[in-house]
RNA sequence: CGGGGGGUAGCGCAGUUGGCAGCGCGCUUGGUUCGGGACCAAGAGGUCGCCGGUUCAAAUCCGGCUCCCCCGACCA
């Protein structure tokens, strides 16, 4: 096995090679597709299991609606045609017939949900009505990259319709705090919260709200939105209410959403030159065994390798889950080849036991997130691999936020601003026109006007004219 | 769509003035090893991306096609 190309010689390459080696994923016959391997999958297991959790916590029901949308559908609402219209796969064939009404393949499911939702909602007594699915969906990109940006991904789109605009606007803000709160809890991804500009707003949105993360090259990645989408969706699919008052309304919605994309932002905030590292919650192993024998000791070694991993599956980590061990009996590598290997994988954990430990009744303990190694004596095995697990959560957060605002700048001067990499907080007057041009001048765009921002008087840093909020610029993926 | 790189064994690559298809890793079998990427021995594995041309002879020269990757414009 070679070592992979580092991340400051080749970001890019790096990560490629981080997601094929570590086996998160591979290249699929067709282009801009992927197969997401067993181990890449199992992380998206673990996301959606704890997303899912706290999806249903509010509420929401999940169910699930059809890949194929009519093509009439999309046109309905027009500012989501024309978002979605260039990338759309359309089936015009099905059974050997062309067809009379061409199919599009599901960029988003909006329209084909609120064709439901016109004719499930009734009275303000459906309301609200609060419905997710885990889908796939398609859009044909122009360019590609694992994870981050493929034709075919793997999503969770929520759809809700309320009798009021507050209570809408409550819903798009309640789920992105619980994004906020799996990213930062879950992920151990720092992110800023805050409203895209009209440019950037979801077609056919009110408002969106996104999350954005700084990558390992200081590059912005959305982690997510969560649309106002006001009533322009229930117009174009008439879906009215009648009111206490016998009124005829037509509802408030949201949308709201994350992907598989997710996965390359663990990867690329979190890990190194050694390979991924991945957060104790989502790894699909959170304690990876590797046996060391010489001659005759296997029996007994063996022995203590296999009752250990007995308590540690009995033992519930800090998610209350059983934890996730994994023992490397493979005869055909040595230790050192196993620790590279695991190391690659990114396991939060390793434990070695080997004739020394036996000897002295202990296990050595080596994390992955800070390179370090310890023993402990065998009867506090489990407190230390609970405690330490608990810790490494906590520090790649701490990590990831410590060099997010290591290359947080905020800057007044355009000679500077354009001399900046990372996130830069500067003041925007509000128009398109100067958010286009800095975009066409420094690649910059403006990643989110930040929620937790406060109020200071200042000039946009290009036009001059007045600007009563700093926004957030960022190369971005 | 523009720019760049590439397609030769599972992976990474070499292949000179055209002349038997190679190397490293991996894989298989047997043995010795095992606390940071073990070693020895014996093996298996190829339509050189595709089509055509030049030639006694093409991975190599010429023409055409195709697919993939990377960088930019579009986007979760």
């Amino acid at each position: 096995m070679n070592k992979l190309v580092s991340q400051r010689e080749d970001f890019s390459a790096w990560y490629n090679n981080i997601v094929l080696r570590a086996g998160l994923a591979d290249y699929a016959p067709v282009k801009g597709c992927m197969v997401i391997r067993p181990y890449g999958y199992g992380i998206w297991e673990n996301i959606q299991s704890i997303l899912d959790k706290m999806i249903k916590s509010v509420g929401v029901q999940n169910a699930y609606f059809p890949l194929f949308i009519p093509e009439s559908f999309i046109h309905k609402e027009k500012e989501h045609l024309a978002g979605f219209s260039p990338e759309l796969a359309v089936v015009t064939y099905g059974g050997g017939k062309e067809l009379e009404e061409k199919l599009v393949v599901r960029p988003t499911s909006e329209t084909i949900i609120n064709a439901m939702f016109s004719k499930w909602i009734q009275s303000f007594r459906d309301l609200p009505l609060l419905i997710n699915q885990w889908a796939n969906i398609v859009r044909w990109e122009m360019r590609t990259r694992l994870f981050l940006r493929t034709t075919e991904f793997l999503w969770q789109e929520g759809h809700t319709a309320h009798s009021t605009h507050d209570e809408a606007s409550e819903m798009t803000l309640t789920m992105l705090s619980i994004y906020r709160d799996f990213m930062q809890n879950s992920l151990s991804i720092p992110v800023i919260c805050g409203k895209k500009t009209s440019s950037q707003r979801f077609a056919g949105a009110l408002e969106t709200y996104t999350l954005e993360a700084m990558m390992g090259d200081c590059k912005a990645l959305q982690m997510g939105t969560s649309h106002d989408l006001g009533q322009n969706f229930s117009r174009a699919f008439d879906i009215t209410y009648q009111t206490k008052e016998n009124k005829l309304e037509y509802v408030w919605q949201t949308s709201w959403g994350v992907s598989t994309r997710l996965i390359g932002a663990v990867v690329m905030v979190h890990g190194d030159d050694d390979g991924l590292v991945l957060p104790p919650v989502i790894a699909p192993i959170q304690v990876v065994i590797i046996p060391i024998w010489r001659g005759d000791e296997k029996g007994k070694i063996m022995e203590a390798v296999i009752s250990l991993k007995k308590r540690l599956r009995d033992t519930t980590g800090a998610s209350g889950l059983p934890l996730r061990v994994y023992v490397d009996t493979r005869e055909e590598f040595t230790p050192g080849f196993k620790f590279n290997d695991w190391e690659m994988k990114g396991v939060p954990l390793r434990i070695e036991i080997g004739p020394r430990d036996i000897e002295n009744s202990t296990v050595t303990i080596a994390r992955r997130d800070e390179r370090t190694r310890t023993t402990v004596k065998n009867s506090q095995a489990l407190d230390s691999v609970v405690k330490t697990l608990d810790e490494i959560q906590g520090n790649l957060y701490l990590r990831a936020k410590r060099f997010m605002e290591g290359n947080t700048y905020t800057v007044n001067d355009w000679n500077q601003f354009k001399q900046k990499t990372g996130f830069v907080l500067s003041h925007w007057c509000g128009s398109t026109e100067c958010e286009a041009n800095i975009q066409s001048e420094t690649n910059m765009t403006i990643r989110c006007i930040p929620m937790d921002g406060e109020e200071e008087n200042g000039s946009c840093i290009l036009c001059g004219k007045p600007s009563n909020r700093r926004v957030v610029f960022a190369k971005a993926y």
